[in-house]
DNA sequence: ATGGTGGGTCTCCCA
């Protein structure tokens, strides 16, 4: 099983890049976020493709999808007590797969904009609510993988040196606690799980050179249930994909 | 404190 997730901010504008990576990678389960545009405007690359399309689209702004070789059995794209449940950030499906039943879930957090604005604190509601939601799926002992830009860097190993981790939106306090709560829950950062140690990035700005300095954070990840997370032993951060021209500003992580 | 780039419904909003 090999899964991935990649904020690719616009889809549109990436059709390319998502086509060599698919090829490259060839993914069972892939989570899309930042679409930027309606449901139907990329069908185009549907059919030639493996895989079924599970597109939760918006116009302009936002819009999450998941590509999987499984057929899906359900999908949903809003949780309960969801503030921006107007904004296409959740898609949930339930497949059967080769490691059994699954619910997975792509998943866009909102960026939050500065500290301590009412974007902020929504995006913390946001939090809370997806907290509470996964605490009633976690009673269910099913395998859970959430492909997503969680837009929180949990620890300050996923944080390069150069931001003000009190001050930067994505990595205070408040944020990291909201991220290991779910961490706490019993839920796995695959990445982490795989690479103790490494201090490696998925977001990097596209101003003033970021990404050539390696001035990121670690922000996209795949989070598994205990059932799931044992099919998973390797992970990596696919900072070719970055480096490439037209590049989205984030690099997908890749689990197997 | 500002500005840097690159998406989008494109001289403004969002990241």
């Amino acid at each position: 099983m090999k899964i991935a997730t990649w904020n690719i901010n616009s889809v549109r504008q990436r059709l390319s890049l998502l086509q060599d990576f698919l090829v490259k990678e060839n993914p069972d389960i892939l989570f899309l976020q930042e679409l930027k545009c309606e449901s139907e405007q990329w069908v185009l690359i549907e059919s030639e493709t493996p895989y079924n399309y599970y597109v939760h689209g918006q116009k302009s702004y936002n819009g999450v999808a998941i590509l999987s070789k499984f057929k899906a059995n359900e999908i949903v794209t809003n949780f309960p007590a969801n503030p921006c449940f107007e904004q296409s950030r959740f898609i949930e499906i339930t497949c059967n797969t080769d490691i059994g039943f699954c619910r997975f879930i792509s998943l866009y957090a909102p960026n939050g904009g500065e500290v301590d604005s009412d974007k902020f604190k929504t995006k913390l509601q946001f939090y809370d609510a997806l907290i509470n939601y996964l605490e009633i799926i976690r009673a269910y002992d099913e395998s859970l993988i959430i492909g997503g830009d969680f837009n929180i860097a949990p620890f300050d190993i996923d944080i390069h040196s150069s931001f003000k981790s009190s001050n930067t939106t994505c990595c205070t306090v408040e944020e990291k606690y909201k991220m290991r709560s779910i961490l706490n829950m019993g839920f796995y950062d695959l990445y982490r799980l795989a690479n103790p140690n490494t201090q490696e990035f998925s977001w990097w700005d596209y101003r003033a050179g970021a990404f050539e300095q390696n001035k990121g954070m670690r922000i996209d990840m795949l989070i598994a249930s205990g059932r799931a997370a044992g099919y998973f032993q390797n992970s990596y951060i696919d900072y070719n994909m970055r480096a490439q021209h037209k590049p989205s500003d984030h690099a997908p992580v890749v689990a197997w």
